[in-house]
DNA sequence: TAGATTGTTAATCGATTAACAATC
DNA sequence: TAGATTGTTAATCGATTAACAATC
């Protein structure tokens, strides 16, 4: 089931494509939807036609994890969707800590999605004394030296760092340090971590620049219309 | 020059494939970096090594926007930055404005990297009265209501949309209304909009996902490796 | 049963990499 | 000049799509 391929890890993270692996939270939130409004069933032809691609794409990724459907029928919504979620770690109650009581680090910490999802900030850690002692959303702001103590006395499995640029990679090792086992990256900038830690970066810079592109090259195709 | 193979759209970008598109970004930052130290010239293999690709891709990228580079010299760092951020099109003053004010709308409307950019945030929405009048580095914030009209008499070309889910699509209408070009939304919820306007989505709940994933397959190598 | 739809194998298509002539 | 490195064409590799037997 679970094959081996990882010579290289370019393409594929344990076996599994890393395209693929982008459409399963997609797949995810596409099953809570219907799962929601109380419909059982779902084809790969209408799970494909919401996410906008190919129902055959739609088999073979789900294949890639094993056969969750019936021939004829399709797949039952409500065992689909706990297959997707066993698949991607939700509803497992994963600890976190968040490094950062910044505007983004606030934001971060009351956004309810992630929370709803089983994945929950145990402690909030800053450098600024002003800041420290505060409360956010009904945690108390540590001083960021006592990560690693803390972390050692409290285990939790991801780190999310709200730090302006420069301090990230300082408090990514003491993440580390502290046994922590995967990042969750809002600092634009390109960590150094073991490889036995996950690294996911948002890149907010990025996705508006690509924006910015997307909106320069339809100016120019209107421009050269006109002509 | 720019191509115009966009048959579908679903690989291809106004003729540029959207793969390189999302590297582009990479490429700006890595070369910013460079000027920041006063470097003069990097080879494609330097750039590559840094951005974990193939010379060769490099090469190719670039390539599909002009011939940016000298044989036996490599790029000129302050041209291709130069040439990277025309075709990105950075540093040429995008007015933006920003609809909800909550905690991620704060935190989006404090961001310096953007301003440093040129992509200024010319004014915010709520809709809660309490938020209305209040100010956001600077800046009142404005009944949504008169989004549209405020659009008409001062025209922006992205709005950014930081709402609840349950009030994007109708933050996006008034947006879309109001002429704007762009939309960059943080809403977790897909967006329709006409196809004159560019959308572009960030997912954090997605990458949250991602990384739990990753968590998940990681865990379940080591459990094997036990055995 | 007849119709529908899966899971999987084969075919196609696109993206990445290698190779190399051009040339600074 | 000799060495280096580009821009581009060809080869490879991976991802997507089509096709279809299996079967509910």
């Amino acid at each position: 089931m679970s094959a081996a391929n990882n010579k290289d890890g370019k393409y594929k993270y344990k076996g599994i494509p890393l395209t693929v692996v982008k459409r399963l939270p997609g797949y995810q939130r596409l099953l809570s939807e219907l799962a929601a409004k109380e419909v059982e069933r779902v084809s790969s032809r209408e799970l494909a036609a919401k996410m906008k691609i190919n129902p055959s794409q739609v088999r073979q990724d789900l294949s890639l994890f094993g056969s969750f459907g019936q021939q004829g029928y399709g797949y039952r919504v409500s065992y689909l969707l706990s297959e997707i979620n066993k698949i991607l770690g939700i509803n497992a109650e994963t600890k976190m800590v968040l490094v950062g009581g910044g505007q983004l680090g606030r934001a971060v910490a009351n956004y309810r999605n992630f929370a709803k999802r089983g994945f929950i900030i145990e402690a909030i850690f800053d450098r600024d004394p002003r800041v420290i002692g505060r409360t956010i959303d009904n945690r108390v702001v540590r001083d960021v030296q006592e990560l690693t103590a803390y972390l050692q006395a409290e285990p939790a499995e991801i780190g999310i760092i709200c730090t302006p640029a420069s301090a990230a990679q300082e408090v990514a090792d003491q993440l580390v340090a502290g046994g922590i086992k995967g990042i969750w990256n809002f600092a634009p900038v390109a960590l150094k971590v073991p490889e036995t830690v996950c690294l996911e970066h948002v890149h907010l810079g990025e996705s508006l620049m690509i924006l910015s592109f997307k909106l320069k090259q339809k100016q120019e195709e209107l421009f050269n219309q006109k002509k």
